[in-house]
RNA sequence: GCACCCGUAGCUCAACGGAUAGAGCGCUGGUCUUCGGAACCAGUAAUGGGGGUUCGAUUCCCUCCGGGUGCACCA
């Protein structure tokens, strides 16, 4: 990569320069401000080694490689312990202008996990309940980190996996039948319609013990397929998946194959009794369980005592489905960090069992309200559908207060955009090993550190080439360039920046983090911006002209691609 | 009770153990006869308390305070 080759040419000259040469080009950092140079090199390390001051090796290392004098390098200056390189403009312009020629749009991709196969599942909502924005996080940052793995080479399956057939459905039916008989549900909207008859069964199970007892009778109807109970749950389970596959095509999130609790918690029943014989697991109370304590995590709970399944009698099935279906190196699952405890749990489990593929589990926090947890039973939380109208309903105000003329088929095609942009873009930039407020006015937000902010630098630099008269294609290469003719820091600032991206997809992907990305995004359009205003692309002189025309191409694909990997599409126009 | 996570600016978030702790929103002031103002620039303001480890701690360790989450019939 480009960014790893200019650090490995300094990393030559430095290993020269001090007679060091166990150092690597991730010794290399980036200074905390732009103006001590375009690269740092912290000369602490090489104090017990060489037995002096860093301060004093920084800067007899400076005055070698000064001396030295290489065109990649316009000064390097020592200070405070550390080497400061600062590049020349022209070198780098150069070496970007040469990859972006040989890599073309595939600039950002690599084959670094072309020799893996994984399988990613995530989403995984509970039929019969409602679709709110937490369950959109999970939906998100899978569908991010699948798009990060392909992007990498790596043969990746998108799994989705059905909650359909536990304790929720029996409590949803119940409440259905009781409390609803002689209802129908709004047409079109009978999967939301069914999250409220939920939040009603679950309210009559927190405070009536009958109807507690009830439900669950009504879960083992369910799992024995009773004719009274079965044929409501196949319905009322179609109205559920028919909302969810809506959610995901406005999304435009996309699942490779689809698993069902109902079709597996019978293996799962089938796998508890082998566990039961084989004295992997043991009766107590009733139920049957696992004694994980010796390992120091706990009691597992894999039947209930009344003969019902569980969450994890359905897992330990699906696991072995998985690999009985794809040949993967891995299988990771994606959900809400507090389900961490109980997959150690599962893994544990199935590892005595003798399971020896490879699990993962992946665990993002869960997204509160500024006022609090989200809660149905009182009525706190934001449904998925409820924030993508309004989200949108902005983004069309928007849109339309800005082009009057535009046909209201092309206002409603720029107003998805940007709306989902912004939606998807405030949920993915915050670290999913942390809690995420979401406020709903800030999602509604397209200023600032937002997805629309940087879609609007690509209809920028789109727009740049219209009033250039040139199609932008990607890339956009002219033989009448001259890299020399960037000389500005602000664009060497900029080149620097896009030639991180390759590194950042892989930082992205390793850490399971999609906001590095939301961040690298923001950070390079709004270096864009500086550029943008202090110089002029179409009035400029040629050469100068057509090679920053290069420049904007190079940024216009690196953000193109980057937004795409997050999911969100960029407009021509907004 | 046991375990894990989190306390950074008024709010929402950053910072491989590294230099002067960065952004966005907000607020104050500024930029525009020039490629799109969903923009740019400047100002404002912060590491919960106390110890320790070391050249150096927001980061690692201990402790206290404050918040969250998980620990057997929920998913």
């Amino acid at each position: 990569m480009l960014i790893d080759s200019l650090k490995q040419q300094l990393v030559d000259f430095l290993s020269a320069a001090s007679g060091i040469d166990t150092l690597h080009a991730s010794d290399i950092m980036l200074p905390p401000s732009p103006d001590k140079g375009d690269f740092a090199f912290p000369c602490f390390v090489l104090g017990k080694a060489l037995r002096k001051a860093p301060v004093l090796i920084a800067k007899e290392i400076a005055e070698k490689i000064l001396t030295g004098g290489h065109r990649m390098i316009e000064s390097v200056a020592a200070e405070s312990g550390y080497v400061n390189f600062t590049l020349a403009p022209g070198y780098v312009a150069q070496k970007l202008f040469e990859t972006f020629q040989e890599e073309g749009v595939h600039f950002g991709q690599s084959n670094k996990c072309s020799a893996k196969k994984v399988m990613i599942e995530y989403s995984q909502p509970n039929t019969h309940k409602e679709f709110h924005v937490g369950h959109l996080r999970g939906t998100l940052i899978g569908d991010t980190l699948v798009r990060l793995h392909r992007a990498e080479s790596c043969w990746t399956l998108a799994a989705n996996y059905i909650n359909d057939f536990g304790t929720h459905v029996a409590k949803c039916l119940w409440a259905l039948k009781k409390l609803h008989p002689y209802d129908t549900p709004p047409r079109g909207e009978e999967g939301a319609w069914l999250g409220k008859v939920y939040v009603e069964g679950a309210a009559a199970a927190e405070n009536d013990p009958n109807a507690k007892s009830e439900m669950a009778a009504v879960l083992r109807a369910l799992e024995a397929r009773d004719p009274e109970w079965f044929p409501l749950f196949l319905e009322t389970r179609e109205w559920s998946l028919q909302g969810f596959r809506k959610i995901y095509d406005e999304l435009g999130v996309h699942f490779d194959d689809w698993f069902y609790e109902s079709d597996i918690k019978d293996e799962g029943k089938e796998i508890v009794v082998e566990l039961l014989e084989r004295g992997i697991a043991r009766k107590s109370e009733g139920a049957i369980i696992v004694d994980l304590t010796q390992y120091g995590l706990d009691i597992f709970l894999i039947l209930k005592s009344d003969g019902s399944g569980l969450y994890s009698t359905s897992d330990l099935a699906l696991a072995r489905e998985k690999f009985r279906r794809y040949e993967v190196d891995e299988a990771v699952v994606i959900t809400d960090v507090r389900q961490s405890f109980y997959f150690k749990q599962l893994f544990k489990t199935l590892e005595l069992a003798g399971f020896n593929k490879t699990l993962k589990h992946v665990g993002y926090e869960f997204v509160r309200l500024p006022e609090g947890a989200m809660a149905s039973r009182l009525g706190r939380v934001v449904l998925f559908e409820d924030v993508y109208e309004s989200v949108v309903k902005c983004a069309r105000q928007e849109t339309r207060s800005r082009h009057a003329d535009w046909s209201d088929m092309a206002v409603e095609q720029v107003a998805r955009a940007v709306g989902l942009g912004a939606l998807k873009f405030e949920l993915l930039r915050h670290d999913p090993g942390k809690v995420l407020v979401f406020d709903a006015k800030k999602a509604v937000s397209f200023q600032g550190f937002t997805g629309p902010y940087v879609q609007y630098t690509v209809a920028r630099i789109k727009s740049i080439f219209r009033k250039a008269g040139l199609p932008l294609e990607f890339p956009f290469v002219s033989g009448d360039a001259d890299a020399s003719s960037l000389v500005l820091s602000v664009e060497k600032k900029l080149m620097l920046a896009i030639a991180q991206f390759p590194n950042m997809v892989a930082d992205a992907r390793e850490q399971c983090d999609p906001s590095l990305l939301c961040r690298y995004v923001y950070e390079t359009a709004h270096l864009f911006a500086e550029f943008y205003e202090q110089c002029h692309v179409v009035g400029a002189q040629e050469p100068l002209r057509i090679t920053r025309l290069m420049l904007c191409s190079h940024v216009a694909l690196v953000l193109t691609q980057g937004l795409a990997l997050l999911g969100i599409e960029v407009a021509e126009e907004m």
